[in-house]
DNA sequence: TTAATACCTGAACAATTGCTCAGGTGTTAA
DNA sequence: TTAACACCTGAGCAATTGTTCAGGTATTAA
């Protein structure tokens, strides 16, 4: 009632407010999420998170050309989430992340329900 | 060498198909990230995560017109992460899952670096 | 050198996505 | 009843995305 704005939420809405923090955090945390959002991706990064493997075994294993594995370990690569050695004509990726597989480990339990 | 397939990497390549498990599985798993990997949604989740909000509360927090929030409802609805509760004209909403807090937990830290 | 292999790249494409817009429903107060 | 409010909805849109395609580089073997 009276001269409160609109209903007496606003306590609601500071508290919540805070709870988002600055918007680039936001981001940041949303763009994590993004790289596990596309199966093709996230495949790669499981199998990467296995075993160390080249690209022509992770195109035969996801059965995907070349050259759209390629696009996706470019991307992987600019985020850090793996690193490559290179041995001959062949390259070898494997994961360089910690926080990932915990992150997939939970969201396999929310998945599991 | 000799008559191996490609070059010796088949035992790598059966490993790394284990750890993939079901392509149902994976889709899934990916599914889940992809609900967190929007800006607008991870802040809707994020604040309902803190504070029971109405519409109108979260559109004022987040800036954006009811419509993009109440779009964005619908399939967190949809994929019952939130609940709902419908008090007049208001309908307030609120997390309905345990399992989103610690992920998004364990992805700051990821981007805290 | 030539050919084959392994991988990378940019352009172009179809598909998907998040939002806006206009209009809808349901509830409340005058 | 009328108007205001709170929210929902489908259609349409611009922007983004993942892939294919064609061609490129680098390395190795013949």
């Amino acid at each position: 009632m009276s001269n409160n704005w609109h209903h007496n939420h606003q306590e609601a809405i500071r508290s919540a407010r805070k709870a988002l923090g600055n918007n680039e955090r936001v981001v940041s945390l949303s763009e994590t999420f993004k790289v596990l959002s596309d199966p093709t991706r996230l495949k790669i990064v499981l199998a990467l998170a296995k075993e160390e493997l080249c690209v022509f075994d992770i195109a035969k294993l996801l059965e995907v050309t070349e050259s759209a594995i390629s696009h996706q370990l470019r991307l992987l690569k600019t985020l850090r989430l793996v690193k490559y050695r290179k041995d001959g004509k062949m390259v070898f990726y494997s994961l360089d992340d910690e926080h990932i597989e915990d992150l997939i480990r939970i969201a396999s339990r929310h998945v599991a329900e």
